[in-house]
RNA sequence: GCCACUGUAGCUCAGCAGGUAGAGCAGCUCACUCGUAAUGAGCAGGCCAGCGGUUCGAAUCCGCUCAGUGGCUCCA
């Protein structure tokens, strides 16, 4: 019999018989992991275990716990779910079954309104479909073929025609049929952990014009015990929801009667702000800064010099009228801080100018997009406009980066992705320029020794941009810090500065948020640390718990000596018993609770509990010594 | 804005198929003065999101509005 080599990963060869597959090649490799192997990497395509090697290939097998193995599992299970559906409910029109971070989902469109409940009969004839063991078989025709196959699946030509190929792939398994590129799992029995998690309308190729098809989301593993520690994972991430936590721990709400999307802060969320705040205006100060501040409304006229007038005001409220002029709430802070900097007549010995503002602005959200503090109608930006010569702009961008570095470590944020976007086919500015620009934030983005990913052509039309979006401790991520080169508004606002050669040079705008906005990064930390913040952020640091009326005294003292130290320290003087009172401040997720009874009295001893436990009494002094240590964290 | 679902006391939720509202926690009062996650008893608290309709009668059925939830689109 003929034979074939086949190269290794490691570089090594495997004999096999003319016309193997690549399951053959990991059978021949062993057993185990024939078992474990969903597909394989042939010559650098990603392809089904079912594809012919040829003499030389190289080729690797894809098994079912690594990241691209579980992928190709979730996508299968997307068509033995679409199969499911149909068998369900016949008539079912078919969207895209894509796998997504965490999971995978269809889109269909039937008559039915699919519902939670419809959920445990999807996934019952799912098991069917699996324990039926069909195989996933691959079969490449035309178009034109295809077009006959999918003669009722109309999103299915839609997609058909489109495709730039003269062939197309499609699979079947079963009586089932669907376009797809592939790969696929051998059969339908190698599904063995899935679950259905939620419907949603989600429109035709995301475009708003388009029907609104019904998407189920779902999620499946190569294992049972990988399923359960994903489901687990989700019920911890709505255990931490910062919109439970919020009102729980006595942050903030948000009032149907005030407004949608409009949080109220209360005094714990409020502390929580100032001292976020305080901590950022300190750094921006050290760091080179000047404070400004602008009001919340500003005449309309102003918008239309700015731009945001024609090309944001959907996202703007409303003018209000003022004696005859019009007035709006500001959307953003730029025109309020190009307005400081065209007060004087600038030298480029002035430059850069960095101005920080945490600057609350307004912008009108549709009502559906609005979630707790993640996406609200009014918010603090901690915003900052740097005025620059062009060629200053990538040591500002690398000192904005070292700037962010330090406060989202400061957080407890040490995991982020980092986009560059860049030049789009619309924008203004010279194209010296945004190369100028775009070059420099690659520059800086190498120099700080950041990976990123770039998003061609995603840049906004006034300038590239950096963005970063934070991973909190479920791997969830969020964005919060934006640089964005500008070359649109100092030509719009005729900003200039006075040039070594004595002439008018137009500086460089670069728009930046580290934290995004304190709102939505309040939200992102209240779930980062599950409500139970770094002593220096907690709201109140420190509860004092007198055992009985008679230590009171002694318990206010304490309280006292503490406030001293800039400590946020209440004292529960309700007639309560100690367990209660240790609960409610255990609830709370108050970072020291002390206890004080007649020997803490006696010896001028606080009992230390912490979120370790009970650790017996200590000198007050002792503690005392040990919160500033603590503090001393930030 | 779009699709689906939801809206009962401050919070978490009962209230089945229409006959005029209930629990626990929180709050208040009283007693207890307590050593590391809820002391006990009592009291008070709701135009059942709002408006309109069907009905002898609506928290319950229908419509609209508002708000929320999960997504889509859009974004800090």
């Amino acid at each position: 019999m003929e034979k074939i080599n086949v190269v290794l990963p490691d570089g090594a060869k495997i004999e096999l018989d003319a016309g193997s597959t690549a399951y053959d090649l990991a059978g021949s490799i062993g057993p185990r992991l024939q078992k474990a192997a969903v597909a394989a990497v042939v010559n650098d395509n990603l392809v089904d275990l079912s594809t012919k090697l040829n003499n030389g290939d190289v080729a690797t097998i894809v098994v079912d716990h690594n990241e691209s193995g579980v992928d190709i599992i979730r996508h299968s299970t997307a068509h033995i779910m679409a199969q499911a559906v149909t068998r369900l409910y016949p008539g079912t029109k078919l969207g895209i079954g894509p796998t997504i971070e965490g999971g995978f989902y269809y889109d269909f469109d039937l008559k039915r309104r699919l519902s939670a409940e419809d959920f445990s009969a999807i996934e019952e004839e799912m098991k069917k479909i699996a324990s039926d063991n069909y195989p996933f078989e691959r079969k490449v025709v035309t178009k034109e073929e295809a077009k006959k196959i999918f003669k009722d699946q109309p999103y299915k030509l839609e997609l058909i025609n489109e495709i730039e190929d003269e062939t197309v792939s499609i699979y079947s398994q079963g009586e089932f049929i669907d376009l797809c590129r592939g790969p696929q799992i051998p059969s339908t029995g190698k599904v063995k952990a899935f679950k259905l998690l939620s419907v949603a309308g989600a429109y035709w190729r995301g475009e708003e014009t388009r029907p609104m098809l019904q998407r189920i989301y779902g999620t499946a593993f190569a294992s049972k015990e990988a399923l359960k520690e994903h489901i687990e994972t989700l019920a911890e991430a709505e255990r931490r929801d910062h919109r439970k936590l919020g009102r729980e721990l006595d942050l903030f709400t948000i009032d149907d009667e005030f407004g949608a999307g409009l949080p109220l802060w209360h005094p714990k969320g409020a502390i929580l702000r100032k001292v976020i705040e305080d901590f950022w205006k300190n750094e921006h100060i050290k760091r080179g800064y000047e404070l400004i501040a602008t009001p919340h409304i500003a005449k309309v006229d102003l918008w239309r010099t700015s731009g945001h007038w024609d090309f944001y005001r959907e996202s703007m409220f409303s003018p209000m009228e003022v004696e005859g002029t019009d007035y709006v709430v500001k959307p953003m802070n730029c025109p309020g801080h190009i307005k400081i900097y065209k007060s004087h007549t600038r030298s480029y010995r002035d430059l850069p100018l960095r101005w920080a503002e945490l600057g609350t602005v307004y912008r009108f959200e549709r009502s559906g997009v609005l979630h707790g503090l993640l996406r609200v109608r009014g918010f603090t930006q901690d915003d900052a406009h740097i005025f620059c010569t062009p060629d200053q702009i990538e040591g500002e961008i690398l000192s904005v980066i070292d700037l962010m570095l330090f406060m989202l470590k400061k957080f407890g944020f040490d995991k982020y992705d980092v986009y560059l976007s860049t030049q789009p086919d619309k924008f203004v500015g010279a194209q010296e320029n945004w190369d100028k620009a775009t070059n420099a934030l690659k520059g800086a983005l190498d120099r700080a020794g950041l990976k990123y990913e770039v998003d061609p052509g995603e840049g906004v039309f006034y300038g590239p941009k950096i963005d970063v979006k934070i991973r909190d401790a479920l791997g969830r991520s969020w964005q919060c810090t934006t640089i964005q080169v500008d070359f649109n508004l100092p030509e719009r606002f005729d900003v200039t500065y006075i040039g070594p050669d004595n002439k008018e040079h137009r500086p460089i705008m670069v728009h930046r948020a580290i934290l995004g906005s304190l709102e939505r990064f309040i939200g992102v930390l209240i779930e980062n640390y599950a409500g139970a913040f770094p002593v220096w952020i907690s709201p109140e640091q420190i509860v004092v718990l007198p055992i009985a009326d008679r230590h009171n005294d002694y318990a206010v003292f304490v309280a006292d000596k503490l406030k001293e130290v800039g400590a946020r320290v209440r004292v529960d003087l309700r007639t309560e018993s100690v367990n209660k009172k240790i609960r409610d401040a255990q609830v709370m997720k108050v970072p020291y609770m002390l206890v004080v009874g007649d020997k803490e009295v006696e010896n001028k001893q606080v009992a230390v509990r912490d979120r370790s436990g009970d650790r017996g009494a200590i000198a007050l002094d002792a503690f005392t010594d040990e919160f500033k240590v603590a503090m001393r964290i930030m």
